[in-house]
RNA sequence: CGGGGUGUAGCGCAGUCCGGUUAGCGCACCUGGUUUGGGACCAGGGGGUCGAAGGUUCGAAUCCUUUUACCCCGACCA
């Protein structure tokens, strides 16, 4: 947990921004509101994916690729959905540009209008199951389940690195189903391989629960999330799964046969993370000394830094070091030997350090004498000398233990922050001082999760699974209500 | 789109109010040397149309006009 983080609220960004830069993961691009991610930044991209696909697969699921671009037409079929994304979309209008006639450079080639503009996909639903509609016609071809890794561009007024910019990597998921039952159970299975990779991945953890209908993904009938808490007090949606119900089938007229030979609509479902998971995992377990990453997503889970005055002492180091590298390898430990002539050990170690590295061993001369290394671990800063000859099992422990205190952490962080409230005042007060999830009670009405929005700037995270009813009155209006529900202010 | 702020070397900044030597500092970079167990030190060196355009002036980074880009705070949103 950051140092401070409460006296540095106001500069949280800016802490954030330091990070995100210190660390190496990502910049702002020329494109307004597009970023740039950088080698370690995308590798770190690159264990999530790997991870996620996984998980996937053995979920039965499938990868394809959709279109990057969806027909005007195609995006207005369905009411609620447009009304959602209609306002940051990407629209193209023309296909060609020409020699300026009055001067240097290009235009926009005024004969080269499109008859039907196209959207840049903000999500592609509506591509999909114009493709669907194609592929079904028999109970015989359901389920289908698709996945697609692919940018998409929303294009949002304020951005910010990984948590929003207007072009940002994802994987969407897209199922179609014979039965409502069965699209349910996907819903809910989905967002359960994400809750699982937060916890055991990322080690966040993670609140499952429903949307609020605000704050459903446009043409839902229900919206299953999974909400983390970040160190500044705010909340993020790390993760959404979309019950659809058939309401793309309808409007894509997606029917198909069941076994009595007669037609009926198709139930779908979809879901998504994106690469704002980079930004909760910055926001949940860096600290003041930067990047913070747990084992199981760090692009180099162990560095090893030589310490050497002479070439001799240098080789002797490397001999030494190769017979740990293999012996980690074989563990499946990635690791790094930098022994880069041209850093000295102390840059190194903070260079490391920035970058989240979990473990640091540093070897020298010294080291060599008694047979030890010196290791240091990332997420508490300790060090401890241990002995060379099963440094790799220590090691190994050593990973699983800071992935399991890396998530400790962070629950106890936000179980401390996760606070009731009886009274409009106690909201404020809570939501002003402390920040963290509030539990309290709400009428269940559309208008007064708006006018809490509008008073509190908080907003309903989520309904959790299994969430307690407990008789009691709104904080807005006191009017009845049965359960508390999770507010926040958020990302 | 509203409210603030900033554009000066690769990065971070000072200088601007009150115009005046050759525009400066830290980091980074290059060369040489000494160093190397937590971001080394010394010496020397390279790098700038001061965001852009126009104006005032003997003279503009500095004053005036216009313009543009980016950042922060709101509205929008994963």
């Amino acid at each position: 947990m950051a140092k401070n983080f409460a006296t540095r609220e106001e500069n949280y960004s800016q802490w954030y921004n330091d990070i995100v830069k210190r660390a190496d993961l990502a910049e702002n691009s020329a494109v307004r509101g597009c970023m740039v991610i950088k080698p370690y930044g995308y590798a770190i991209w690159e264990k999530m994916h790997d991870a996620l696909d996984a998980m996937f697969k053995e979920t039965g699921h499938s990868n394809a690729y959709f279109p990057l671009f969806i027909p005007k037409s195609f995006f207005s079929k369905e009411a609620s959905h447009v009304e959602g994304f209609a306002k940051e979309c990407a629209v193209i209008t023309h296909y060609r540009l020409k020699n300026d006639p009055d001067g240097q450079g290009v235009v926009v080639d005024p004969d080269a209008k499109l008859e039907e503009e196209l959207i840049v996909r903000p999500t592609s639903e509506t591509i999909i199951w114009n493709t669907y509609k194609n592929w079904i016609q028999s109970y015989r071809d359901l389920p289908i389940l698709c996945n697609q890794w692919a940018n998409v561009v929303r294009w949002e007024m304020r951005t910010r690195l990984f948590l929003r910019t207007a072009e940002f990597l994802w994987q969407e998921g897209h199922t179609a189903h014979a039965t409502k039952e069965e699209a349910m159970e996907e819903t809910e299975r989905m967002l359960n391989v994400y809750a699982t990779f937060a916890e055991k991945y990322m080690s966040i953890p993670v609140i499952k629960g429903f949307k609020s209908p605000n704050e459903r993904f446009a043409g839902a009938i229900e919206t299953l999330c999974i909400e983390a808490l970040m160190q500044d007090g705010k909340a993020l949606q790390a993760g959404t799964s979309h019950f659809l119900g058939q309401n793309f089938a309808k409007a894509f007229d997606v029917q198909f046969l069941n076994k009595e030979n007669q037609l009926e609509y198709v139930w779908a479902t979809s879901w998504g993370v994106s690469t704002r998971l980079i930004g909760a995992l910055i926001m949940t377990h860096s600290d003041d000394n930067g990047l913070v990453l747990p084992p199981k997503l760090a692009p180099i889970q162990v560095v090893i830094i030589p310490i050497y005055k002479s070439e001799e002492q240098r080789q002797a180091i490397g001999e030494k070091v190769d017979i740990l590298i293999k012996k980690l390898k074989a563990k499946n430990i990635s690791v790094k030997y930098d022994d880069d002539d041209s850093k000295r050990s102390g840059w190194k170690f903070n260079e490391y350090e920035v970058k989240g590295v979990p473990v640091r061993v540093a070897i020298g001369p010294r080291d060599l004498e008694n047979n030890q290394a010196e290791v240091a671990r990332r997420d508490t800063l300790e060090k401890q000398t241990l002995s060379f000859d099963n440094l790799d099992v220590e090691i190994e422990k050593m990973l699983d233990d800071i992935q399991q205190n890396l998530f400790n952490k962070a629950l106890k962080f936000r179980e401390e922050n996760t606070r009731k409230a009886d009274t409009w005042e106690e909201f404020l007060d809570i939501l002003d001082n402390q920040g963290g999830f509030v539990a309290a009670h709400w009428d269940g009405t559309p208008e007064t999760e708006e006018k809490i929005k509008e008073a509190a700037k908080a907003t309903i995270r989520c309904i959790p699974f299994n969430n307690p009813l407990e008789e009691g009155k709104c904080i807005f209006t006191g009017k009845p209500s049965k359960q508390r529900v999770l507010f926040a202010r958020a990302y």
